[in-house]
RNA sequence: GCCUUUGUAGCUCAGGGGUAGAGCACUUCCUUGGUAAGGAAGAGGUCCCGGGUUCAAUUCCCGGCAAAGGCUCCA
């Protein structure tokens, strides 16, 4: 017998009789061996030390691989529960998957409470253990037998669990003293990991449901090096100095007020600039890309949302009805603005020749978010879209796409987002009785989707069944300068809105046709925009969008007068800038100016008075010499447009 | 919505059954200083809101509201 083990790069080597992913390994190099943590065996992860099927094509997982790292943090949960059975013997055990930075378990410590002055007494059993080099031992097990062990440990968690397998494809996995109902995969031993935390600690429901028992969670991660992992702690540091709620109040951005009520943020003047910027910024643009700005108010007749459908589905659960003196009127706040924007379409017949139209509006909106998921700005109750609808014939829908996604990119060249992908979300490959709208208008939607984000060049990935009920999408993820992943600007196709808004055109056959809906919106929601920008540029905000662009600090009381004057002329030049005339120390102006992130200073004093020059100051860069008041419009010019390349 | 924790000056926070403190910010005065905090004095609080216990509550108890973390949800 041979094995045929066809590797990523194409090549395929055989083995005499039966091997492992491990032995494939070794015959690779001893290096590679070492650092192997699980296989990718025909698409399935599963433990290396597994014998591979005949043929097979084979990844060999490392701490590089997403899967790799998924496979060491899953271990690492089960070293962390041998750790507290050891520490706190009798505790119970839900479930310890790995999630996106590192792993958690959600364990019944009984009478005990747990807090964090013991996360050092965990992680000093963890490391003891780990070292030892446990390794992981898979045994398949019958129900049966499976039930008694877990019976005789009386877990009744485990116990539920099992209930749920089916026979015959239960299986365990043993480290040291702990053995753990696991479907695997597993690294071969624990001696990888070398340096572990225990993050935080929170109260998690057993199955999600909060009608049942609350376990404790116990969030962790582990990594092969002790440099990664104090890597990792200052990158979270980091995260939470950018935190968009600490800077938004330093920066002087926004505010919440208990008396205006939860979720329903207080833009400060300088937020509000910003929005300001970014909202003329998008307007410009989508002026040039054929859109037309139209407007609606804030409340409409409950019958424009039962059309809809969104007061059948979410009447209940959001912001209950305005009354008017007449008691069988109702009157909502706008959840959405494409109802309102289906009206406009129909204000009058439109002809093939019209199509596509394009409608967009700043409009804000109202929903009534559930109180524990209020956060910051990036989860509110009213916030403003920079919405936009777009009527098309189905033979537009690709070349409309293909506009949008120029948008979206124009979006985060702008604003430096430079990491990105974009995720194609279609209907689910088997059961499709859930979607609406034709067979033939998805087929040609989902692949106008995918041609248009092929032609333009996008990093994509496809999930099936993540499409909405109403049509396809297109989705931005965008990864900021800590590498945290968000998702932005967002395309959806929507065949439901104009079937219940009976939308139509009259083609060139003289016949009445429906158009198809696009939804879009590059920023999504300001808000939650503003928020993920301050939090990817830390509050230093491009030149061109920055509250305020340049201050001046007069070195003295003396200066202030010419100050003023170089004041006004920059903003005659339509440079933000302002004058410090606080009677402080020329070293606390600047201390203070960069606390707050303007990106320029100019430096006055007797010499620049009698020159006519300020002397410039980058923020977080330091002196760039004197120079006239004109040439520095100049550098901010020049480095605006720099920005703004090619857009 | 659920669980846990928190709520004291504009901000960050200490305190504690007997009417409240620090640092920064603010005001005034001194200082006129050349690239990340000059000095002094002063002003500033419904101790989140409502109820209860108590001779006395900002402090203890109960209920609300808000925030943080987590769970669930998200047009």
């Amino acid at each position: 017998m041979k094995t045929n083990v066809t590797l990523p790069d194409g090549s395929v080597r055989s083995y005499d009789g039966a091997v492992t992913a491990m032995d494939v390994a070794k015959s690779i190099s001893e290096g590679l061996a070492r650092n192997v943590l699980s296989a990718k065996v025909n698409g399935e992860v599963r433990d290396a030390s597994r014998t591979l099927p005949e043929d097979c094509t084979l990844s060999l997982l490392t701490w590089n691989d997403p899967e790799g790292k998924a496979t060491m943090w899953h271990s690492s949960a089960h070293v962390m529960a041998e750790a507290l059975e050891a520490l706190y013997p009798g505790t119970k055990f839900g479930i310890g998957p790995a999630i996106e930075n590192g792993f958690y378990y959600d364990v019944d410590f009984g009478e005990r409470s747990i807090s964090d002055a013991d996360f050092a007494a965990i992680e000093a059993k963890f490391k003891e253990l780990a070292s030892k080099k446990l390794t992981f031992e898979r045994t398949a097990v019958s129900k049966t037998d499976a039930i008694a062990y877990f019976t005789e440990k009386d877990d009744e968690y485990k116990l539920e669990l099992i209930e749920g397998l089916p026979d015959g494809e239960i299986t365990f996995y043993r480290q040291g003293n702990f053995t753990d109902l696991c479907r695997g995969p597993h690294i071969p031993d624990t001696s990888g990991i070398k340096a572990m935390k225990v993050l935080s600690l929170a109260g998690a429901y057993w199955r999600g449901d909060e009608k049942r028992k609350q376990l404790t969670r116990l969030y962790a991660i582990t990594f092969p090096k002790q440099k990664e992992l104090d890597e990792y702690l200052v990158m979270l540091e980091e995260a939470k100095k950018r935190d968009h709620r600490k800077l938004g109040k330093e920066l002087d951005l926004f505010t919440f007020s208990e008396k205006v009520g939860a979720g329903l943020p207080l833009w400060l003047p300088k937020g509000a600039a910003l929005r300001e910027r970014l909202i003329n910024f998008m307007k410009n643009a989508q002026e040039k890309s054929g859109y037309e700005q139209v407007a609606t108010p804030h409340i409409a007749h409950k019958n424009l949302y039962v059309t809809s459908g969104h007061y059948e589905k979410y009447g209940k659960d959001s912001f209950q009805p305005i009354r008017t003196p007449d008691p069988t009127e109702e009157f909502f706040l706008k959840p959405m603005n494409c109802p309102h924007h289906c009206e406009i379409y129909k204000s009058r017949p439109r002809s093939y020749k019209d199509l596509p139209i394009r409608y967009a509006e700043f409009g804000t909106v109202y929903r009534y978010e559930q109180s524990g998921e209020l956060h910051g700005l990036t989860r509110v109750r009213g916030f403003t879209q920079d919405d936009a609808h777009l009527f098309c014939r189905p033979d537009q829908v690709k070349e409309e796409f293909m506009k949008v996604i120029d948008l979206v990119l124009l979006v985060f060249k702008a604003l430096n987002f430079n990491n990105y992908e974009a995720q194609i979300s279609l209907r689910d490959q088997l059961d499709r009785s859930k979607y609406i709208g034709s067979e033939e208008n998805w087929v040609k939607a989902e692949q106008a989707i995918i041609d248009a984000a092929a032609e333009k060049g996008l990093n994509t990935f496809i999930e099936y069944g993540e499409a909405a009920f109403y049509g396809p999408k297109l989705d931005f993820m965008v990864k900021d300068a800590l590498g945290r992943k968000w998702q932005l600007g967002t395309i959806q196709v929507d065949y439901n809105l104009p079937e219940r808004f009976e939308l139509e055109y009259v083609g060139s056959d003289n016949a009445k046709h429906r158009p198809v809906m696009i939804h879009r919106a590059p920023f999504g929601s300001l808000e939650r925009f503003i928020a993920v920008l301050i939090e990817h540029t830390a509050g230093k905000f491009p030149l061109w969008l920055a509250p305020e662009q340049a201050i001046v600090l007069p070195i003295s009381d003396k200066y202030v007068e010419h100050a003023r004057v170089v004041t006004a002329l920059l903003k005659e030049h339509d440079i933000r800038a302002s004058v410090d005339e606080r009677n402080e120390k020329i070293g606390r102006k600047i201390r203070d100016a960069e606390l707050s992130k303007i990106p320029f200073m100019l430096v006055l004093g007797e010499k620049e008075v009698e020159a006519n020059t300020v002397s410039v100051r980058e923020q977080a860069q330091g002196d760039m010499g004197t120079m006239n008041p004109l040439q520095f419009k100049e550098l901010v010019a020049t480095r605006i447009a720099q920005q703004m390349a090619g857009l």
